[in-house]
DNA sequence: ATGTGTTCCTGTCCGC
DNA sequence: TGCGGACAGGAACACA
């Protein structure tokens, strides 16, 4: 449950369990996702105390407090990739889900808090990611480090945009995806939002007119915060999955309706599904123009 | 530098 | 019911 509104919904659905807590257990079940867990993982986790839970693009970051009273402890990066899930269970007042109790297939990494919660990873691509980052050193980290600004914050804007998709003779849709343009963006609100601004995904970054930018921008946070208002998008049938409870699937207009009709009122056409860069890409070849 | 294609991995779904 | 192939919410990497 990868895009940004997703993260957003499971490291909401993940304060009541961590936040203020202090990590009892820490298990890895498996040495690496995509690349190896860092060193000694589990010793480092056990005994700290999370001090809050913060979303950077598709990254929740926990941070952690130090060894030491009064010492800046360690940041833990958390990325689902692409099949990721977060899990949350134990006895804790009905504060958040208790159904989840049993280990299934691919639990990578549990951690069990103070308070009777306990957050499970997994992810069965292992295409998901999970770092220690020592205090202050975040700015650097090489996942972290090349991100663009964040989609709802104020460095986002038309002026902004206009000057990073200037020249670039790469397609919007591609353009978008870039997590260096803009972060958070994935395959599915790349669509609903290029189908809001009625823009065709094959046309040239660079050869948008700053009309369709300020488009862009209004969409792209109007998307996302539609998104997140709703909980995320559920694909799969998840079971248990802490932030499932997302409906936003049901306001896709593009996104996986390939051959159904379009939704915009009075228009005939039908929703058209090519590839581009590897990937589908979903339109409205009457609303979007070329 | 910029743009494109491939790759990592497992699960599911669809057509035969 | 089995089997093969396409496809899946991400993003790093290798190459032209």
């Amino acid at each position: 449950m990868p895009e940004l509104p997703e993260v957003e919904t499971v490291r909401a659905g993940l304060v009541p369990a961590m936040e203020g807590r202090r990590i009892l257990k820490a298990t890895v079940n498996r040495p690496d996702l995509r690349f190896p867990l860092p060193e000694g993982l589990a010793d480092r986790l056990t005994g700290r105390r999370v001090l809050s839970l913060r979303r950077r693009s598709k990254y929740i970051l926990a941070d952690l407090d130090g060894p030491v009273a009064g010492q800046a402890g360690e940041v833990l990066l958390l990325h689902l990739g692409m099949s990721g899930r977060i899990l949350v269970s134990g006895r804790t007042l009905g504060a958040f889900h208790q159904d989840h109790p049993v280990p299934e297939k691919h639990d990578h990494v549990v951690i069990d808090l103070e308070g009777g919660a306990r957050v499970t990873f997994n992810d069965a691509r292992r295409f998901g990611a999970i770092d220690l980052i020592a205090p202050g050193a975040e700015g650097e980290h090489p996942l972290l480090r090349t991100i663009g600004p964040e989609p709802l914050g104020n460095a986002f804007h038309a002026d902004y945009l206009a000057g990073r998709l200037a020249g670039r003779r790469t397609p919007v849709k591609a353009a978008l995806l870039d997590q260096r343009i803009v972060a958070g963006l994935g395959n599915i609100y790349v669509a609903e939002t290029l189908y809001r601004a009625g823009i065709d995904p094959r046309r040239l970054a660079g050869a948008l007119g700053a009309d369709d930018i300020a488009r862009l921008v209004t969409e792209v946070r109007a998307v996302l915060a539609e998104a997140i208002e709703a909980g995320g998008s559920t694909l799969r049938d998840y079971r248990h999955a802490d932030g499932e409870l997302g409906y936003f699937q049901h306001s896709f207009r593009v996104y996986g309706r390939e051959r159904e009709p379009c939704r915009t009122p009075g228009c005939k056409g039908t929703i058209a599904r090519i590839t581009q860069s590897g990937r589908s890409s979903f339109f409205c070849p009457v609303c979007q123009r070329p």
